[in-house]
This record gives structure tokens, C-alpha cells and sequence, in this order.
DNA sequence: CACCCGTGGTC
DNA sequence: TGACCAAGGGT
């Protein structure tokens, strides 16, 4: 193994020259050919890709970039949009909360800087929904500023290189550490995102391909065969069941029933169907007093940190319904079940399918 | 620091 | 098939 320090500038040299070859095409990237001319990424462009990326794979974000990006083309579009159109086209990716702080994030960049983001990592840190990573991650794509990007990818790699065995999340500074010191003062925009593409597609979490890896010469995990099963991570809490009970009212006419969730919390700020708490044994709570008859079968579906089993119950709303002020009375024609969470799309679809 | 916050793909 | 994983941030 070769000695890092000294070697720093080579490693990120052969990793640049990997890159320059291999780069992964993504609608919001700006290849290194490209960049060599002198063409830079749209601020915006990046700022919107990273925050889609936040725990969310490049497959999954690549179509809901598009579709903002074609409905709102700069950040002074996107500010001036309405909160339940943005939680609209959001609905299905998941993390809601990102939405709102992306709402948030747009107009103060509209309303205090004309729409233009800060360049630096610490004018960026301050906006909302942009943390360390992110601020890293656009201050270098977007601005060339010589910022070092500790994402997961980065994490696997560094622990890897260095065949550190300290679990995650405690050895988080090492890893930064480490990553800071190859982080090169020449492309480093390239150099961020060249981290990241290695991570994704040769130091992969399972059978790592080393032999075709740019730094299998320094890689001191490789040498010690120990890749495959770094990093290292502290066990996580097993997920308790939780159980609910939503209710599907549509009227003769076709309107549908639903209610705006509260902006914190689980699904906040999205539409989804009335029902009770999510609990051990949830006490049922129809919206209205109606016959209401259990679909049968049941949606399940897993949270972050539990799972789900919903009881989906159905009544005719009655023409004349009065709604509270959560509530929303949506029309045949404006119901869109791509607008809903995953969780409460798939109670729809059990409803379409009885 | 510990916990909360979604979803789809993968093995 | 259930657990793990993905370009994390907020509180």
C-alpha cells in the first residue's frame, strides 16, 4: 500500500481520470468534457437534483426532476408556485418535509436575493433543507469551491481505503477527515461527483468490483479482503407494527373525500384519506355516520422506523357533505391518485380493485 | 446525540 | 421475504 498523504494529489488525479471516462449521464450533470470547455451547471438545477437525492436513488429521481424542472424552469418559478401543487408533484418520492424546506428555500432566494443561491458553503448551510452534505455537495458541483461532500457513497469508500472498522455513525468525522485530505483544489466539483459515482458503481455496498477499481493500488481493505463488509454500523431498532384504519367516501357524482395532513409529522403537508390514529389499536373514527363496510384485505406498507397495516373502509358521501376546514371536497376530473403518499395511493388502489 | 421522517429496488 | 440500502436534514 502506498503511503496516502503523500500520494493525495495522484489518487484524486487517477479518480478524475476514471471519471473523465465513466461519468454516469444524469439530466441535471454537466459532464466533465462539457466542463472542461467552461460550461457550468445551473445552480438551481443542482440545488433541486440534490435535495431529490437526499436518501433517494438516482433511478427514482431522475423523472421527478424532469417534471419540475419543465413546470417550474428557475427557482423564481418554483417560488411562486402553490404549496399543494409543489406537495403534488412531489407526492411518491417520499421525505415530505424536503418539499416544504425546498418551498421555504426557493423564496427566501427569491425574496432576499433576486434568485440567486449563495455560493459558499456556509451562505448555503443557513438555507433551509440544505445541510452538510448538500451545502458541500453545491457549493462544489455549482461553484467550484474546493468543499468535500461526505455522503454515504464517500463514507463507504473512505472506510474501505483506509480498512477503518469503527461503526457508523460515531466514526463520521474520521471518514470526513479522510475524504478532506484527498479533496483536490483543481475540479473539485468533478472530483465530489466522481467520489459519488465510484461509490455507486464499483465500491457498491455487496461484491465491490476491485479489479476494476481506479484506487485498487492504495485501497487498503482490498489488500485485507475486509471490503465487502465495511462500513461498519451499529445495529438498528427492530420496527414495531402499527395499525389504522382509513375511510373512502366518494359521492354519486364521483367527489372524493380527503383531508390535508398537518405540516409536521408523518406525510406532512399531503393529502391523504380520513381515518384514526396509528397505533397497538386504533378506536374507529369515520368522517361522517354512514354504513361503512370493510373492503377486506388490508394495505400494508413500512415507514422508516415501523410498519403499517391499514383497514380501508368505504361509504357513499352524501351529496351536500359540509366538509371541516381540513378537509377537501376533489371532484371526479381533479383527483389525481399520483398526487397521494405511496401509503395512501395503495388504499386507493385496493378501493379500485374490490 | 437520538429520534423522526418515505419509498422502491435488491438479495 | 424481510432486512438492508440510497447523493440526509430537522429537532
Amino acid at each position: 500500500m502506498r503511503d496516502l498523504n503523500s500520494n493525495a494529489a495522484e489518487m484524486s488525479g487517477e479518480l478524475l481520470a476514471w471519471y473523465d471516462i465513466h461519468a454516469r449521464e444524469m439530466p441535471w450533470r454537466v459532464s466533465p468534457a462539457e466542463r472542461a470547455t467552461g460550461i457550468r451547471p445551473d445552480p438551481y438545477k443542482v440545488w433541486l437534483s440534490e435535495v431529490m437525492l437526499q436518501q433517494t436513488t438516482v433511478a427514482a429521481v431522475r423523472e421527478y426532476f424532469l417534471r419540475f424542472t419543465s413546470r417550474w424552469p428557475t427557482v423564481l418559478d418554483l417560488a411562486a408556485a402553490e404549496d399543494a401543487d409543489v406537495m403534488s408533484e412531489w407526492a411518491g418520492l417520499g421525505y415530505y418535509a424536503r418539499a416544504r424546506n425546498l418551498l421555504k428555500c426557493a423564496r427566501t432566494v427569491a425574496d432576499e436575493r433576486e434568485g440567486v443561491f449563495p455560493d459558499s458553503y456556509d451562505g448555503l448551510l443557513k438555507l433551509p433543507g440544505i445541510g452538510p452534505y448538500t451545502a458541500a455537495a453545491i457549493s462544489s458541483i455549482a461553484f467550484d469551491q474546493p468543499e468535500t461532500v461526505l455522503d454515504g457513497n464517500v463514507e463507504r469508500v473512505m472506510s474501505r481505503l483506509h480498512d477503518i472498522h469503527d461503526p457508523l455513525p460515531e466514526v463520521k468525522p474520521v471518514l470526513k477527515e479522510r475524504a478532506a485530505e484527498l479533496t483536490p483544489a483543481r475540479r473539485p466539483g468533478d472530483y465530489a461527483q466522481a467520489v459519488m459515482d465510484l461509490g455507486a458503481t464499483i465500491c457498491t455496498p455487496r461484491s465491490p468490483a476491485c479489479g476494476i477499481c481506479p484506487w485498487r493500488a492504495p485501497c487498503a481493505a482490498r489488500v485485507a479482503g475486509t471490503a465487502a463488509e465495511l462500513p461498519k454500523k451499529t445495529p438498528k431498532k427492530p420496527k414495531p407494527t402499527r395499525y389504522g384504519i382509513v375511510y373512502l367516501a366518494e359521492s354519486a357524482a364521483g367527489t372524493w373525500l380527503l383531508e390535508r395532513r398537518p405540516d409536521k409529522g408523518l406525510l406532512g403537508g399531503m393529502l391523504g384519506w380520513p381515518g384514526s390514529e396509528w397505533n397497538e389499536a386504533p378506536a374507529p373514527n369515520p368522517p361522517f355516520a354512514a354504513d361503512w363496510q370493510d373492503l377486506g384485505g388490508e394495505v400494508r406498507h413500512t415507514f422508516t422506523h415501523f410498519h403499517l397495516i391499514l383497514q380501508v373502509m368505504t361509504a357513499e358521501l352524501p351529496e351536500g357533505f359540509n366538509p371541516d376546514p381540513a378537509q377537501e371536497l376533489i371532484p371526479r376530473h381533479g383527483f389525481r391518485p399520483a398526487s397521494l403518499p405511496t401509503v395512501m395511493r395503495k388504499a386507493f388502489d385496493l378501493y379500485r380493485g374490490r
